[in-house]
DNA sequence: CGACTCGTACGATAGCCGTCGTAGTACGTG
DNA sequence: CACGTACTACGACGGCTATCGTACGAGTCG
């Protein structure tokens, strides 16, 4: 048969128009996701999933990954058997410029006062 | 007897220290309460809760009020039988500098998204 | 092919959350 | 005191969510 294969290789993004406010912040209203963006942001690069040390197992690593590419927070490709994760900047700041910075920063002061703590 | 009254005529605010960036952004992650807060934004003055039309009961506007006012971005006082609400923008500006302002600017443009669908 | 790594899918569970209705309290006014 | 207004408290309900474990698929390397 000529039917197109089961497993979906390429993973389903929102368009730059179907991203939401809401599901941005809410997104980010995670502390394990919160943190997977600011080290996206730190590195300025695409990340595989496994470069990270997460305090939750990889299933639950798996879910908030999803998250923030439905929400259009990051964009994830495959690469071999890696799944390269980078963050969306551009949309972001199209959409709503100057709130991506004003929230890594935000970040940063948190996990300042945290570990102050 | 010399007790205190038994309902709590002041309520309970986080202090400065307390309020955290998960909450905020929780907070926020509501359209209902997104809206709530770009009200009090323009208003620039603390508005009584009976000002806002939303579009749910009040049981559930008072649930709205209260998770702004837990996670530390709103501060309600009584008035009388009113309960005036205030957004805490010098706290949250010194907590996260500019974070405020470009989630409102962030909620305006989304507004304007959403009118012109 | 076989083994290994990376990530997914699915099911389960426990907890939180937005919503409502109803009943009730606090305050002001007649 | 009686009444109306503003808001709350409580319980309920449905839905979402963060978490996990286990089992599986897709790719790479020997």
């Amino acid at each position: 048969m000529t039917t197109a294969p089961p497993s979906p290789r390429v993973l389903p993004h929102p368009t730059r128009e179907e991203i939401r406010l809401d599901s941005v912040l809410h997104a980010l209203s995670d502390p394990v996701r919160m943190r997977i963006v600011s080290e996206l942001a730190d590195a300025e690069a695409a990340l595989s999933c496994s470069r990270f040390d997460l305090p939750v197992t990889k299933s639950t690593t798996t879910h908030h990954f999803r998250v923030l590419r439905e929400s259009g927070v990051i964009q994830q490709v495959y690469e071999g058997t890696a799944k390269m994760n980078g963050l969306r900047r551009e949309d972001l700041d199209a959409l709503f410029p100057g709130l991506l910075d004003a929230l890594l920063t935000a970040a940063r002061r948190q996990a300042a006062r945290d570990a102050r703590a």
